[in-house]
DNA sequence: ACTTGGCACTCAAGGCCGCGGAGTGCCAGG
DNA sequence: CCTGGCACTCCGCGGCCTTGAGTGCCAAGT
């Protein structure tokens, strides 16, 4: 139903489109690729791509420009991943090693990633899910409140000061801290859960109640409510890219911490680079819109996800190149760390 | 020169211009607000303002559009800060109050500001200049490198990973940990430059050399290159102001930390708040842009500035109420915790 | 000395028309 | 199954006109 030629067609439509961003007539096409049939032909199967879907078009007399099924088929099966020259993949490297952070790592990465791809850049700061438990300090505030401060060895800060119900002296909370690091250090924080349940036995009577409180924050923020961060840069590039009348609704989910969850969240194979195209991803707001996302990590294991949000008719091969490239580079990083 | 009536109309031309986004012609300046007095009167009035630069029309038969000068007589003695109603007051305030942590006053600071006054929303991070040293943290990542924890009774968090000349153990941790919390607590940021310099005496001669580059990570990350990260919010209102084409120039603007202080930073007087209107910011992208701001902190010294940045023609009254308005109550959440 | 109504003038915005050109679908012949 | 030819469609563009909002100016009124 889809011989070779037409799939050629369909490829050649899906690149000219995205970088002419104007519908792409027959003639047009076989100029431009060397195809080497006439234009007579190329028009049939234009029809025959058009019957089935994959491209129509915007008015009659105008040229194709490629549905959603379209970009489809063309990442699923047409398209190759762009590999990055290794003048690129160093200056990547060196780029992303100049980090003395995790917050810089992350801040880098999304800068490199928005300028690499000229989309809108989506990182999400490494999971605390995976990480351990590297040290907690408490730190009075007041007599009636702590500040608690988790350190995993991912080199990830967490803080949080925590209202308590009693008064606390200098030499409670000595104690309280020497606990907590002596039952949880080195501890998964998916751990936390089981072993928190233990810790009030460790606890002097009297500081009972105080002691609690802190540990139900611990496992509220750190656990539970994970929050997890997700960077977004390059938001200028949205001009570029023709939203012209969405940009308000893009701009105002990109600016919603748990539309981004959503949209970086919904994926299966965490190595892989995954594409969502246009209406796939049913994030509010967000139709019309592709990304290019993939898992990255320390290990072989995925700490979080990273991405590129653009239009749908955007350079898919660049961007899973990049978006492969860039991951596999703060991985590294990560680990070396 | 320019008696009461023609501020009157002045005064009228901003506002309806602002609100309507259309030139203001002498017909509906009269029906909208009750000047007894007929157009053609006006128009005579519209005349010398125009001749003094006040006004200008953008083509011969339309109607009058304020200039940058109108808008800074408008701001400097037309209008009055509008103040907010009680129930306004006491939303922000719970609003606020309910944030457990500096991170989520500034994010909640951010998103109030820009949904109060629908512009673009900026707020600095408290200055770490003004704070003081709460309590140092050193946690060993490797045997080579440590992390470098600050915590300051702003209740911020620094931190810096620290690579070191030689190999270090836990216990030349804990006594380093010891020295530093000993002689820097509760000292002021700015003090520091000063102390860390009688610091070497104090440590064994073998741990020189790991000492000497924790000492000097933490005055230039903390003292000197003190990167106070400026937070933006509401950038999806930037679509409903027309700055049709210079909006990407805006959202770049947005982006880099370096220009936002700049922006932010350029004004005298901390505790008032200050307009700069269209050119007069001379930062990068963002003439035909106004900011709205002032500085807040804990208590009558200014930790930090906040404001809005809109397109000239926004509602100066509104914005300045906003500002003056969250200023204060983020001022009193500081204080309080 | 201001204010006012009247009047002529200007000019952007919008609707209409006609044209050129790109692109298509279809058909008949190779 | 490919190809050239042909008729057809329609978007985009420029020109033209009309409309209406708004102005500046002037002469008369208070």
């Amino acid at each position: 139903m889809l011989d070779d030629r037409k799939l050629a067609v369909l490829r050649a439509i899906v690149e000219d489109y995205v970088s002419t961003n104007e519908p792409v007539g027959s003639r047009a096409l076989v100029d431009r690729h060397n195809l080497d049939v006439s234009p007579a032909t190329i028009r049939n199967d234009m029809a025959a791509l058009e019957e089935q879907g994959f491209i129509v078009q915007p008015h009659t007399s105008a040229g194709r420009v490629p549905t959603e099924k379209g970009y489809r088929l063309f990442v699923d099966r047409l398209s190759a991943v762009r590999p990055f020259s290794p003048a690129e993949r160093r200056a990547i490297e060196t780029f992303l090693a100049g980090a003395y952070d995790l917050d810089d790592v992350v801040m880098r990465t999304v800068r490199l990633l928005a300028q690499l791809t000229r989309q809108v850049a989506v990182v999400q700061y490494p999971s605390l899910t995976r990480s351990s438990v590297r040290h907690i300090e408490l730190v009075p505030l007041t007599d009636r409140r702590v500040l608690l401060v988790l350190i995993t060895d991912t080199g990830r800060v967490e803080q949080r000061a925590v209202d308590l119900p009693g008064q606390i002296g200098e030499e409670s909370i000595m104690q309280l801290r020497a606990v907590l690091n002596a039952c949880l250090d080195g501890r998964r924080l998916t751990e936390l859960t089981a072993v928190v349940a233990d810790l009030p036995a460790r606890v002097a009577p009297a500081e009972q109640a105080n002691a609690a409180a802190v540990f139900s924050v611990i496992l509220e923020t750190l656990v539970e409510r994970h929050e997890e961060r997700v960077v977004v840069g390059g938001a200028a590039n949205l001009t570029a890219a023709d939203f012209s009348r969405g940009l308000h609704e893009v701009l105002e989910a990109l600016e919603e911490q748990v539309v981004l969850m959503r949209l970086l969240g919904e994926s299966g194979d965490q190595a892989a680079v995954t594409v969502r195209i246009g209406s796939e991803n049913d994030v509010q707001g967000l139709h019309g819109a592709s990304l290019v996302a993939t898992g990255y990590g320390s290990g072989d294991q995925a700490l979080a996800r990273l991405g590129v949000l653009g239009p749908t008719r955007m350079d898919y091969p660049t961007a899973m190149g990049a978006v492969r490239a860039v991951a596999r580079y703060v991985g590294q990083i990560l680990a070396g760390s």
